[in-house]
DNA sequence: TTGTAAGCGTTATCAG
DNA sequence: CTGATAACGCTTACAA
């Protein structure tokens, strides 16, 4: 003791090398170098590891004397003390970890999404674990079970269907949940989305007034709310103005991804009467339908227009340029987060709705007739 | 315990709604259901704690009686028990959590390794933790302490420079580590890229093939073996040719984003004898070069050409179709999840980089002159 | 202001 | 094949 006592005084840039070794300190198991605990710090600082505890907390280190958080500190940086969070997360019951599951970060609405969010609770020491569910139900519940096990502080769903097993088992296990693109139809958790039907209305009501008679509508899966929403917003709008969507104009895709957009419009353009005009539920299904008509050899915006919405980072690029719904994916994130962080803190005041607003942004695939 | 013993044989469907409490259990603390834990099954199954951590873990299940390992799953199943992956980190010293940094899941590199890395370790149970360094050095640094503070069981670095602190500071807190898409100089951790420099060379030759004599680059951070290697290529199979890569025609970028490209673009297109061809360190430059002759009025490929590298998601829509260089990042991330693996299983046999080869794929934006 | 002691829920190890 | 015990590293009432 009081030889450690002693060492306080010199340089002890010797503790760094021989760390716990030299400051007596038995030998740690098959003499493989344990990384420094509290206690080591304690030991080299004469004082308690609960004191050690204390002085590293910004919390309370105003409760113990200046000179010995002084100490505690200096000797905890030279010895490279690193706090061991699972242990601390054992005593707390929080791991300072948030889930986030997506269904594939491939998609390009995720990456700003998850951006957004990991920028919100960046600060407050949080940190991501991603899981991407891959549009199996069973991964993503898998996904899920993993992070509840982990002990995660919160749950961020992006695949959110509108009656959702998932959402039960996070609430059931007591964690704290929040949806975000999607909401689950009894707004058991909070959820942050865009205005679905207002952007699709808005994109129809353009498309209907460059002229369009002819529209048809490759939707997504009614079972999300982004599916069934955007497929009432253009039926809302085609309605007001008379038009109607008959049945083969209406193409409803289990995944909405590229294939399917392409597979859908090639029946459409196969039709005696093809429509002038494809509202499809995202850019990707946009995406797909183009190449369609590229090897159809039907011109886009010539022959038919083409919607699409999301406005993913590509879509400014394509040709022709998308006729799009912008979405701010990044700030649904940031609220996302915000949201997450107020459940986690207790402070829930309701389960509710966040809707972030979207519009138009014309450019070349959607012309007048 | 006799009262126990014989509710087994009975139907445990209640033991679900009261669980804790009708087995007798005492109150937990503030009247707050607390998960079951290993003890709760453990006496309701009338055995040792440990009996019931061995009869749900499959590598020891074996060594159990079929019958309690029966009885224990039952009610283990019955009553939700979940085992606490944190409580077993701190036994077992594994969290079964790997932590990647990335750069910005935005740039459309990111997302194919980071799936591909998942799909790789998910079978084996490990989660992925994500972190977005942003290009800030601080940034990454914070989210590697917090991932070693967090324990995790290695770390895949997708942001390696050439001489860099991070990967010191995971080899330093002894925590596997492998390198994905760059690798640092002294080769200190298993490495998985794509040949660079041949693929660099390959396009440049094409360009070359294609009649381009005025050749310029915009190149990435040369602090990268990414950057560095890429621009190797440029000026190795420039120089076969006998063909000069003059001051003015080279734009070394800090950050290889599309302002970049950008600005680099708007720089070369105004020099008395521009380029004809201009061979962009990646996509996402390209990106930023052709918006910048769509600026001016310089149209591509006709009065210049312009090379990506890459062949990210959207490159084969924008308009024209972007001659760039196709790596199966999937691919990478898969093989650095594998390289992690072994070096967790602790069978590294050395540290190595493995290189995945990549090919040029010829659209639209590069012409023959 | 600091020390004491009791856990957090598992699992490894040793006994039986 | 199963049980008992200890320990993983930290935090936090409570006590001094």
């Amino acid at each position: 003791m009081r030889k450690q006592a002693a060492n306080n005084g010199q340089d002890l840039a010797w503790l760094r090398k021989c760390a716990i070794r030299c400051a007596g300190y038995e030998q740690r198991e098959s003499d493989k170098l344990m990384p420094p605990k509290i206690s080591d710090v304690a030991r080299l600082a004469n004082v308690h590891p609960s004191t050690v505890s204390r002085a590293l907390d910004p919390t309370k280190r105003s409760r113990i004397s200046d000179e010995i958080v002084a100490r505690v500190t200096k000797i905890a940086n030279d010895i490279g003390y690193r706090p061991n969070a699972v242990a601390a997360s054992m005593r707390t019951g929080s791991t300072r970890t948030i889930g986030v599951v997506v269904h594939d970060v491939n998609d390009p609405i995720y990456p700003p999404l998850i951006k957004g969010l990991e920028d919100a609770v960046l600060d407050t020491g949080l940190m991501v674990m991603l899981g991407n569910g891959g549009f199996s139900a069973d991964r993503a519940s898998g996904l899920v079970d993993r992070m509840i096990a982990r002990a995660v502080d919160g749950i961020v769903l992006a695949t959110t269907v509108l009656d959702d097993p998932l959402v039960e088992k996070c609430l059931a296990a007591k964690i704290p949940t929040v949806s975000m693109v999607r909401y689950p139809r009894d707004g058991s958790v909070t959820s942050v989305v865009n205005d679905c039907v207002s952007g699709m209305e808005q994109m129809t009501q353009h498309v209907i007034e460059c002229g369009h008679q002819r529209v048809a509508c490759i939707a997504g899966p009614q079972t999300s709310s982004a599916g069934h929403n955007r497929l009432i917003g253009v039926r809302s709008s085609l309605h007001r103005s008379g038009i109607d969507l008959p049945p083969e104009f209406l193409k409803i895709t289990d995944q909405p991804r590229m294939e399917a957009g392409y597979a859908a419009t090639m029946e459409l353009l196969s039709l005696a009467t093809p429509p002038t005009a494809i509202i499809c539920v995202n850019d990707v299904v946009a995406m797909g339908a183009m190449r369609a008509c590229r090897e159809l050899g039907v011109s886009c915006p010539e022959d038919v227009s083409i919607t699409g919405f999301n406005n993913v980072a590509f879509t400014e690029f394509v040709a022709p340029g998308l006729t799009t719904v912008a979405v701010d994916f990044q700030r649904i994130g940031d609220l996302a987060g915000r949201a997450l962080l107020s459940e986690i803190e207790g402070k829930c005041p309701q389960k509710n709705i966040q809707t972030v607003p979207c519009h138009v942004v014309s450019r070349d695939s959607l012309r007048v007739i």
